[in-house]
DNA sequence: TAAAAACTAACCATATACGGTTAGTGTTCT
DNA sequence: AGAACACTAACCGTATATGGTTAGTTTTTA
């Protein structure tokens, strides 16, 4: 067993926040990754928790989804502790 | 010349924005580096724009600065245009 | 002025992300 | 049933991030 990354747990609830932002919005893996100039091995793969999406990534990602950034972030609703 | 990644213009305008977030905190690399659990290398990197933050990343950064990352991406004012 | 601290910048090795390919599963449609 | 679509999951090669080291410059402090 590997250790995890730091990022895993968080990582795994943006994916699922993501997948369901999604869904809500009728678009298939393809179509998302289209959105925002990827791939949809990249989108599984983010919304399976197994990659840490980069700032930029996730601009591309609200804007796909027609939000600001800063509400997304807000409806994620994850709360940091150190 | 090397071709620049696609976020490197977001990038820097986010490092410019920590610099001068951390400098109004009057931190010093080092200081912010231990409170998010990474080292001044890095921090100074990412204040010159050279690498592009991971979302879990920028949390522990506004953790660091006593706020909420949705505030702080408002605060940013970045918006992204494909 | 001299020492210490802060920062930039290169280099290196390792870890992770990324793009593409292939394969397999399940669902929907005709 | 068969075809098309959506998704997961492995693999591989390349790109980027990360942690650490070293060196050099600028700024601050004594």
């Amino acid at each position: 067993m590997k250790k995890p990354r730091p990022s895993a747990a968080f990582d795994k609830k943006f994916g699922q926040f993501v997948k369901k932002k999604r869904i809500e919005l009728d678009m298939s893996q393809t179509g998302l990754a289209a959105k925002v100039g990827n791939n949809f091995q990249n989108i599984s793969r983010l919304e399976r928790g197994e990659i840490s999406p980069t700032l930029f990534w996730c601009y591309k990602l609200a804007d796909a989804f027609e939000m600001d950034l800063a509400d997304l972030i807000k409806e994620l609703g994850y709360k940091y502790k150190k």
